[in-house]
DNA sequence: TATTACCACTGGATATATCCAGTCATGTCA
DNA sequence: TGACATGACTGGATATATCCAGTGGTAATA
């Protein structure tokens, strides 16, 4: 309906967004809760352009009516929305689509298969490294696990649309995941997390992050195309699973043009004084 | 009182714990939401070490006594602790407090200053450069600025006690900021942030955040005790006010070692498949 | 003694309900 | 004509209420 004060033609587009945002609607026999569904939805629009860049979106109000939902449900959907940076509200006004948001999210925690199809690209993998081996105390202690223990590395090299980005390191208690290192890792979509997932039912929830940059090593320059002296962004992982169990730890080295992190940032309150 | 078969000992852990939480209660007078004033007192609990570490906090149900509020006001609360990385959920279970979130977050849309002094850091800065010229299209672009407008340029090198760690450029509409130039910008705790918000009203709520890698240039070793060849961290980051004009952009050049990110991630439910 | 059934408790999800402070078009009044 | 009051609408905050699926201790049972 719009305010009191509609003109047709906004009229016009409000209802056009509101059946856009509709598109997929949601159901109760989905196991997901209501807000991922609406969440899912949502995004779905804007990815797919359905909402116009800087669209207004139905209001809170309207969407409930639009979903069967109640307010808060919706709100949950909105303010992950916006902490990820799709959307932007505005007080009084609405919620806008954040225009924009493009580039490589900081995929941890994700598997850089899944980001790389969600950025409609096609990701491949060389396998450089895979062997079970004694570990030093630099693994061993962010996984928790005693000196000596066996450790499963991986060392692959990423690429999008067969251009090689960037170089991931990962290692993982040998005894937790056995067999892991029979698989053939020279597939193209073989992604450690949903092995994780699917064999050993594990999965990470929660990550400690370090970025930082150095200089690319020979071997490394040779394989991510760069000529030394160059630099490299560095990502440094460890994951823990729900139960607080470290379950691996990932370091990455992007090469800087390709492969840069984007991240949206939206305040939650924490600006504060001086 | 916890579960029926608690021990004493358990007990008394849980009462000391909720002692520990509720030390600085909350007010009805004071302006600020509810949930932050919980989120900020059990933050606070926290970081004075007032919880043992992995501490299990009471339960949400105990919080509400506690703290007088509602349920859903200690949810909201838990959920943005949960989701800067202090707390970690478990379901059945609780919430307990994740060790080793430490080092330098990611202080975007936070200044240097601010998130020095939550640090324990002592903050510090020599200005490199302070004018006013007309910027290049790279620089007024992204700033939704014409081509030849005036931009007010402010780069300073930025110590923690007394040891530099960082190079930061801004960049800002100069017609919007007029006067900020006259400021002393060699002074230790001025901050563009505090400034912008107490003369000019201007808050940035959202942010767009580019992380990579580069070489130092032979000035930036310089004042970064860095020795060619050497790689640094950049964060380039345009910064929104709540009505979706650019307010500034931030170009930093990290001392890799000195001043590496930190970050700490907790899923939003959006692994999914593949 | 070992196993199992129970049950209190946990976080998670959701609905319904107010109240508030902004925003903004409209229409009225000086 | 221009200033102003009105009122519909917005997101934000909060309270109270259920229901659910895990977790883990206790007590009954084999």
């Amino acid at each position: 309906m719009g305010p009191m004060g509609s003109t047709d033609l906004e009229t016009a587009a409000s209802d056009e967004n509101a059946a856009a945002v509709a598109h997929g609607s949601i159901s109760r026999e989905d196991p997901r809760p209501l807000h991922r569904q609406v969440h899912g939805a949502i995004l779905a629009a804007i990815e797919e352009g359905r909402l116009p860049r800087s669209g207004k979106l139905p209001s809170e109000r309207e969407l409930v009516d639009i979903f069967g939902v109640s307010r808060i449900t919706i709100r949950h959907a909105m303010r992950d929305l916006v902490q990820q940076g799709f959307l932007q509200s505005q007080p009084g006004k609405g919620f806008y689509v954040v225009e924009g948001h493009q580039g490589f999210e900081l995929h941890l925690l994700k598997s850089f298969t899944n980001t790389a199809l969600a950025n409609n690209r096609r990701p491949g993998q060389r396998l450089l490294d895979a062997r079970i081996y004694r570990a030093p105390l630099e693994i061993t202690r962010p996984l928790f696990l005693p000196p000596g223990a066996e450790v499963f590395v991986l060392s692959r090299l990423r690429l999008l649309d067969d251009v090689p980005v960037v170089i991931q390191t990962d290692w993982l208690s040998a005894a937790r995941v056995p067999g892991l290192i029979d698989l053939d890792w020279t597939s193209d979509n073989r992604s450690l997390y949903a092995e994780l997932r699917e064999r050993f039912h594990i999965r990470p929830v929660r990550g400690q992050t370090t970025l930082s940059a150095r200089l690319v090593t020979e071997r490394e320059a040779d394989l991510l195309d760069l000529v030394p002296p160059a630099a490299v962004l560095t990502v440094d992982q460890i994951a823990f699973d729900g139960r607080n169990r470290p379950v691996n730890m990932t370091m990455l080295a992007h090469h800087p043009e390709r492969y840069p992190l984007t991240l949206a940032q939206s305040e939650t309150g924490d600006i504060e004084q001086i």
